[in-house]
DNA sequence: GGCGATTACGTGACATGTCACCTAAGCTAG
DNA sequence: CTAGCTTAGGTGACATGTCACGTAATCGCC
């Protein structure tokens, strides 16, 4: 039996080894179940979705509860033409509202409605009850600190590498 | 000025303290710039969606790269009508294919075809590439192994207390 | 001042994901 | 055996997200 076949292409660097697949597996499956259970929560509890929420979140720890749509993605991590979709779709909803900047003409401000801030305050401790109970309730105390070293960690290398833009009050840690 | 307001409602077990604020904060920003930069990257690379490769990885590694739509939705982390949804499409392109089980006439079978396996045989290189950049390569080695721990202790929680079906091979460890 | 390059974001086609509902099949108790 | 309950998953309406493209505004150099 003839086998011409290429062999696979592999990683530049490598596989990943045992240890970084496990920790890549645990990371992985998190990500996916966390975020299912928050929007399930949040459409079920408050009527608003996952990606309303982090909108929310994000202008109502703003100033003057405002954005603009290219500060707004790079301080959540989306994309911009998401934020144009999304923040479009909530300002039909009464969450949000925008209009131009009146500093600069091709800018466009997303403000906090009151009805939005209302909104999350309604939204926002059903959501922490949530994370506490999957998240939190399952993560021993002592590795909290490790945990989130080693997130922030990676978060600022993607920062670095990532194609997304930093958000705009970051500050590069030395190197 | 009369503020007849309601006081907004508190969650039932209190806000999250601040190492707790700071740990989630660091996930949250993670996980949304790292499903952005994998999607894009196998998009760009290997013609395929993040979605796609999940359900591929997933198949790879299953007994004749076969499973039922709910043991494939339990094992990704995914609802039983994503799965149905994603399938349908994947199958179009030729990914996957999907049939009636033998045993019982309810269970549709989707399996992993030849192309869908050179297809992430193809994939698989330059996302491992891509997550080891932008991961690992920022991630401190000797916080792997904690990294790793706490993750699968909060996985744990969520398979007890979430809403989504375990994996078909999880074990309980002992509470 | 003018021009070219860059920035801001809106748009649309299409990919993807959720919920509620439905039908069919399987299981179990009486 | 039958009926009621549970399981499996397909479906559709609609919510959400990506990429490529387009227009308009701003910036900086000559």
């Amino acid at each position: 039996m003839s086998r011409n076949r290429q062999p696979a292409p592999e990683p530049t660097h490598g596989w990943l080894d045992g240890a970084q697949q496990r920790a890549w597996l645990a990371y992985i499956r998190v990500q996916l179940r966390m975020a299912y259970e928050m929007n399930r929560q949040l459409l079920a509890d408050s009527g608003m979705s996952l990606p309303d929420f982090d909108v929310l979140t994000a202008l109502g720890v703003a100033d003057g509860g405002r954005m603009s749509i290219t500060v707004l993605a790079a301080q959540i991590g989306w994309e911009r033409s998401r934020v144009s979709h999304h923040v479009r779709r909530m300002s039909t909803r009464g969450l949000v509202s925008c209009g131009p900047s009146t500093t600069d003409k091709r800018v466009t401000e997303v403000t906090l409605t009151a009805g939005g801030r209302h909104a999350l305050e309604q939204a926002a401790p059903g959501h922490v009850d949530l994370v506490r109970n999957l998240f939190f309730d399952g993560l021993p105390p002592e590795l909290t600190g490790p945990l989130t070293e080693a997130l922030e960690t990676v978060y600022a290398n993607i920062i670095r590498r990532g194609l997304l833009p930093p958000p705009v009050d970051w500050r590069p840690a030395r190197d």
